[in-house]
Parts: structure tokens; sequence; C-alpha cells
DNA sequence: AGCACGCCGACT
DNA sequence: GTCGGCGTGCTC
């Protein structure tokens, strides 16, 4: 029957003069939109989700902005299935995906994917079904206590669920059935139920001291104008810039907007839920790549619905489908986990602030240590500043000092140092809380053998191979290679040979257990806390004391309030420094000063001890003297001439291939088609620093130009001279922030 | 991204 | 002799 109307629809469009073509963007890597014959009926608005054939399968799309190919013949031309009734794209949304597009040299279609990433979400809401009270219940029906119950429960004709009904009633689903059939209650349809309830902004949070009143009344005022604005909100660690940006969240959500809050690791997030819910009463509604298809679903049509006023999330958040947003805020700006380094390479911070421009809304990046991009928008003016000088409550800022491990260096194969060992023993003997820092995990980076010098490597990387003591195996943190630790050397076959290099956390909680078999430790790293539910109990446990010692990696810098936690100690300062990276700086010492930012957060003052065998290096006089700005400001001063960024622009090639000689044959070519001119510089092609990735050959080009000097035209003109076999893989990142 | 077509190894 | 490996190529 379908089928007949349907082509009666094809004949009727027969008889029109021309086909009315729709452009539709297919949520695949593809060039650009398709052009499909457009449905009889009523126009289709643009933005409409809509089910197309495509090959021998469906799939569903967007119908598209932009004039259709006039040059694609007509036979050409399949029909659109079908238009969905899911709200349409919004006109802000495609215009945030075509920019995003554009900006990272991607297809349309493979940002249009981020932007629906909840497929199931657009089929129709199955009907919930639920029961109601009959109006007119036959004459003679048998009514029991048990049923009597049910009556009463239902005895206002609102439809209900099955189970609520049962549960309130005290009866089994059997009872219900038979009460249907006996005519007592009929099926009824239940109405869509709001999913997230909606935040109070009048609900009575946490005082705010008056420079955190002051801050939140700019803020508060930015949101008011409606348009768009990018504020820096910077404050030192502990100076409450959470409370104060939830003043900007209150604000937009007094104006009936919706407010996106972007953080870098939402899985380490249970404390800021917590301080969410002191302030406005319920819990936002989440995002991030582990929900369930079921809640990704819900999220995401209550956010197109306008159901959820406040989503809080990880990057992926930026492309979800708001009809109305007033607010983005990007809590910890410095991040690098707001890069997206696979897929569509983007940085979430940016595009924020891309976002907020196309929705005329307010964006506030927040950080205590912000990035080098950002203090410079400030300073030129671009953004807007806000800062908060102390910590919130009269705490003061730790004091930080340095360990030289030239002179006081730890006993032969430990690796605290007296200095630190005795700060920590007596921390522990006040009845406080410690800290060790090292960025490492597992039990030592690299084993070697002791007879031959041969060092355990991955088979699919340039990597040494990390020991996991306690899971007994050798791992490799960038390809997942997993192997048994050897009872003999794969090299030279001597027995037991092999021997751990240097520490990662699981050595420091070996050496940690040792020197202090009584104090309770725990130890804090992505392989100990999988996931949300594990971060929680660990925030708890160290809330209410009940470990004393936490050994952690860098999840031990992000945000976290621990009360009674007074000493931190970096095992490694110096960690960081290696490598000839860019920013390796910089981001050294934002997370250090992170770290050091857990110590001392109420009455008691922290101390933080920095083991390091370069002491006079800037990083760790920035650290000790604490005046970030100078650093930053010095660091600015060394980008600026060369035209690095945030002074220039940067875009890096990625070239790839399983053969070595494709892939230096495919840098190669691009070198030699490599652009030029004043104020454009290609370096390269080099081996990338990890030359072999996943068993894949890698080189890199560097494109660098001057900051007028866009680099997208430059990269499409590049890559067109250049014919790229299949087998090898041209990736290409604009604005890299990592050098692998 | 799928899902084809298309040429070379181990099986009913 | 086929079934099937996944290597290129196309989808309005």
């Amino acid at each position: 029957m379908m089928h007949a109307k349907k082509e009666q629809h094809e004949d009727k469009i027969e008889l029109v003069p021309f086909t009315v073509r729709l452009r539709v963007l297919l949520p695949l890597p593809l060039a650009d939109a398709y052009d499909y014959r457009a449905p009889a009926g009523p126009p289709v608005p643009l933005g409409s989700f809509v089910v197309v054939p495509l090959g021998r399968r469906q799939a569903i799309g967007v119908v598209w902005d932009g004039t259709p190919d006039p040059s694609l013949p007509e036979s050409r031309l399949r029909g659109v299935e079908q238009v969905l009734d899911a709200p349409p794209m919004t006109e802000t949304l495609r215009r945030f995906v075509a920019w995003v597009a554009a900006y990272t040299l991607s297809p349309p279609g493979a940002v249009l994917r981020m932007a629906m990433s909840a497929p199931s979400a657009l089929e129709a809401r199955a009907p919930q079904a639920g029961w109601r009270r009959a109006p007119h219940p036959p004459e003679g029906a048998r009514v029991t206590p048990p049923r009597r119950r049910v009556l009463d429960a239902v005895a206002d004709g609102v439809p209900r669920a099955g189970g609520e009904i049962a549960e309130a009633a005290g009866v089994t689903p059997a009872i219900l059935r038979g009460m249907a059939d006996a005519g007592l209650i009929e099926p009824a349809l239940l109405p869509h139920r709001r999913v997230f309830a909606t935040p109070d902004p009048a609900h009575p949070g946490p005082a705010l001291g008056p420079e955190q009143a002051a801050a939140a009344a700019t803020l508060r005022e930015a949101v008011g104008r409606h348009a768009f604005s990018t504020t820096l909100l910077t404050g030192v660690t502990g100076s409450g810039k959470t409370e104060v940006y939830f003043e900007a969240v209150a604000a937009c959500l007094a104006q009936g907007r919706q407010a996106l809050v972007l953080l870098p690791e939402i899985a380490l997030s249970s404390q800021w839920l917590d301080r969410f819910r002191a302030r406005f009463g319920v819990a936002p509604a989440l995002w991030h790549s582990e929900l369930t298809s079921r809640t990704r679903r819900e999220t995401w049509r209550a956010v197109a619905e306008g159901e959820a006023p406040v989503l809080v999330g990880a990057r992926s958040a930026l492309f979800l489908p708001f009809p109305d947003l007033g607010l983005i805020v990007v809590d910890e700006e410095h991040e690098t986990a707001f890069k997206q380094e696979e897929g569509v390479v983007y940085h979430a911070r940016d595009m924020a602030v891309v976002r907020a421009r196309l929705s005329s809304a307010t964006c506030v990046l927040a950080s205590a240590t912000p990035s080098l991009e950002s203090t410079t928008n400030a300073a030129t003016g671009r953004y807007a500043t806000v800062h908060l000088p102390a910590r919130h409550g009269g705490a003061e800022m730790p004091d930080v000092a340095l360990i030289d491990l030239r002179r006081t260096p730890p006993e032969r194969g430990r690796f605290l140092s007296p200095p630190l060992v005795a700060a920590v023993t007596e921390t522990l003997a006040r009845g406080e809380q410690a800290m060790l820092f090292l960025n490492r995990r597992g039990y030592a980076p690299m084993t070697l053998c002791r007879a031959c010098g041969h060092r355990m490597r991955c088979p699919n990387c340039t990597a040494w191979l990390v020991e996991h003591r306690a899971q007994r195996r050798l791992q490799c943190h960038h390809c997942g290679h997993v192997e048994a630790p050897p009872e003999a050397c794969p090299e030279c076959g001597a027995a037991h040979s092999t021997v751990p290099i240097g520490p990662g956390v699981e050595r420091v909680l070996e050496e940690a257990a040792a020197l202090w078999p009584e104090a309770r430790r725990l130890v804090m790293a992505s392989d100990t806390i999988p996931g949300p539910a594990a971060a929680a109990a660990a925030a708890q446990s160290i809330q209410r004391r009940e470990v004393d010692l936490i050994i952690g990696t860098q999840i031990v810098a992000k945000g976290w309030h621990f009360p009674h936690l007074t000493l931190v100690g970096v095992v490694d300062a110096d960690l960081g420094l290696a490598g000839g990276d860019l920013r390796a700086a910089e981001r050294t010492v934002q997370l250090l000063h992170q770290v050091a930012g857990r110590a001392g957060r109420e009455e008691h003052r922290g101390h933080v001890l920095l083991q390091s065998f370069a002491p006079e290096h800037p990083v760790m006089q920035a650290l000790v003297s604490g005046d970030l700005d100078a650093f930053m400001a010095a660091e600015a001063d060394d980008r600026r001439p060369g035209h690095w960024p945030p002074f220039g622009r940067l875009a890096a090639l990625i070239v790839s291939a399983e053969d070595e000689r494709a892939a230096d044959r495919t840098a190669r070519d691009l070198g030699l088609a490599a652009p030029g001119g004043e104020g454009i510089e290609v370096l390269g092609p080099a081996p990338a620093p990890l030359a072999i990735l996943r068993g894949r050959h890698r080189r890199r080009l560097l494109l660098k130009t001057r900051r007028d000097i866009a680099v997208q035209p430059l990269l499409e003109a590049w890559l067109a001279k250049v014919s790229v076999p299949g087998s090898v893989r041209v990736q290409v990142d604009v604005d890299p922030v990592g050098f692998l």
C-alpha cells in the first residue's frame, strides 16, 4: 500500500516542469553534500533530518544550505524517502559544522557526524505505554482488596507506568493485566516526561566573598548583554572560579537560555558535580563518551528540545543541538585534553569561542594557569579579563621550594630524596595528608637487560614498554600492546637479567610502603581510577581522611579540593621538559602549578617540594616565585620574534604508512611541493617523535605562517599538488598542540 | 562510513 | 573446482 502511494506521488511529480532538488549532507567523510529529489508535499525546511537512499542502503542526513549542483544529471538523482519528525538542525549549528570543517580542513560530513552522535535520538519516540482508570468500568467487575488498592492509585485518572502503579499498590503486574481484561483499567500513553530538572538560579548556594561577588557581577553583566563576548576568568587555585562562573550560569538560566560547561576530564568531576548541586539544587545533564546509548539518546533529545537547561560535558558536547545557547564555559581552558587528535582534529576551547560567536552567546574561559593563547588574546583586548587574586575563605597559597637532586640525591635505587622523605614523615606525624606526584603510570618506564643492554620495546611503536608490576606485564602506552615480562632476555637469552629503569607511580608506592608502612596509601592513576564511580569513591575517602598518602599521576592535578592535604611532593619536576616541544615549558609550569594548588586549601598552609636536577631552570624559578605572569611574559618574548603561536600560525601534516618507503616518498613529495613566500615557512619532512605508531611509519611537516596569513588555503593548494597513494594517510592538524 | 567489486590461498 | 581474505572505489 505504501508502495502504491509512493508511485502516485512520483506520477504527480512528473507533471511539474522541474524537479526540486535538495542538498543533503550525510554524516560521512564525503567531500560535499549530495543532491536529492525533494519529496512531494510542502517544502522541506533547511536543517531537517531526512532519510535518503545511498547506494544500496539508507542513511540519515540533514537538508543543507547552498545551491544544488546543476551539472548533476536528473537521471542520477534519487528521492528523499522520509522527513524525520525531529527538530531540524538550527542554522547556528549548521554554520558551526561548516565553520569547523573549513577551519580544520575536514569533510563537512565528518563534522556533521559529531553533531549526530546519537542516531537513535532521531527515530520516533517509542510511545510509553501505561494504564489509567477506565472511565466506564463494567458493572459487576470484581474488586478484590489488591484491585481496590490499584484503583486508589489511579483514582485521579492520570496515566501511570505499570511498574509505578504496581509498586504504589503493592501488587504484581499480573493483577494489572487481570484488571485490564476485566475492564477496570485501560491502556494509555504516558505524557512525555522531562528527564532533566531545571536548576534553580535562586537556590541558596554558598556565599561568595567580596572579590568573587564582584567577578560574578561582571560575568552576569556579560551574559545580560545577550551578545557575543569572551571573558578570560583567571584566579589562583582555590580562589573559587567555579562558584563565580556558576553565577554566569544562573544569569543565563534566568534569561531562559541554555548553558554549556566543558570540562577536560568529565570522568573525574565528581567534586564539580557536588558543587553544582550545592549551588543549583539539582544535577545538570551530562555528556561524555561513556554514556549508555539510552542516556545518550535521552540527553541528545532533551538538549534539542530545550529541556536540558544546563549541560556539562567533554569536548564533544560542543556539537549538541542546543536551540538557544546563551553561555559556554570552558573550565581549565589550558588543558590539552580539549584538543581532539583523531578524526576531525579540533581544539574544543577555540571552537567554543566560535560556537559562542555564532550563537550570540557569552563565552567564559576559566583557568588558574591560562594558556599563552588566551592570555595573549586578553592582552590584545579580544577577550575581557576577570581575575580573582586570592584564595577563597582566607586560605594562603602554598609555599613552593626546590630540592636539588644533585646535592641531596635519593639513596641508590630510590627516588625520594632525604628532604622530601623528612617532609612527608613530619606531615604524616601531624596527622595531615601528603601527596606524591609523578606523571608516569606503571612501575618502571623501561626495562633493561643487565647482561647485554637490550631494552624492551614495543613491536608496533617507537616506544619502550612500561612495566606494570601489579598486573605482571609490560605495556605500550601508545598502542595498548601487552606482553608478559620475559623470564630471559629476548636478545641474549640471559636468565633473570632484566632490571627496571626509572620510576612510575607503582614504584613510588613501593618505596612509600617501605618508608611509611603505617600510612594508608592510595594510588590515583588512570588505570586505578577507571571511571566516574572510582573517582568519586577516591575523592570521598580522601575527604573523609581514610587516606594518608596519595600517590598519583596527572589526574591528581585536576581541580580536586582535599581540605586536609598540606604537602605535595613532585618526584620528577623535570619530566615534562624533555623533548623539543614548543609548549613543554608552558605545560610543565601549568601542570606543576595545578598539582601544587592541591595543597593547603583550608586552615593549614600548604607546602610543595619539587625534586629537580635543574633548579635554576626558569620553569622551576617561576613555580617557586609563584609569578606565572612573568614566566608567561618571558615565554611570549621567546615566541614572538619567530612567529611561533600564538604570534603566528602552525599546521602540521602527518604522513603515515605501514610501508616506511611509501611514507618517505609521500613526505618527500610534499616537501618538494611546499608553499613558500613572505611570512610562510615549511619545516620538514622529519620523522615524527613517535616515528612508528601502531605499526605505521610517520613523518611530519610543519607549515608556519605569519598571523595574518591563513593556513587553510595554503594547505588546500599544497595537498592538491601531491598525489597520495591509498596506502598512505596524510593527516592535517591545524593549530597542533602536541608534537608526537 | 558501509558495501560493493575484484583478484589470490585453504577447503567441501 | 568454490569460499573467502581484505585492498580500492563509489555512493546524489
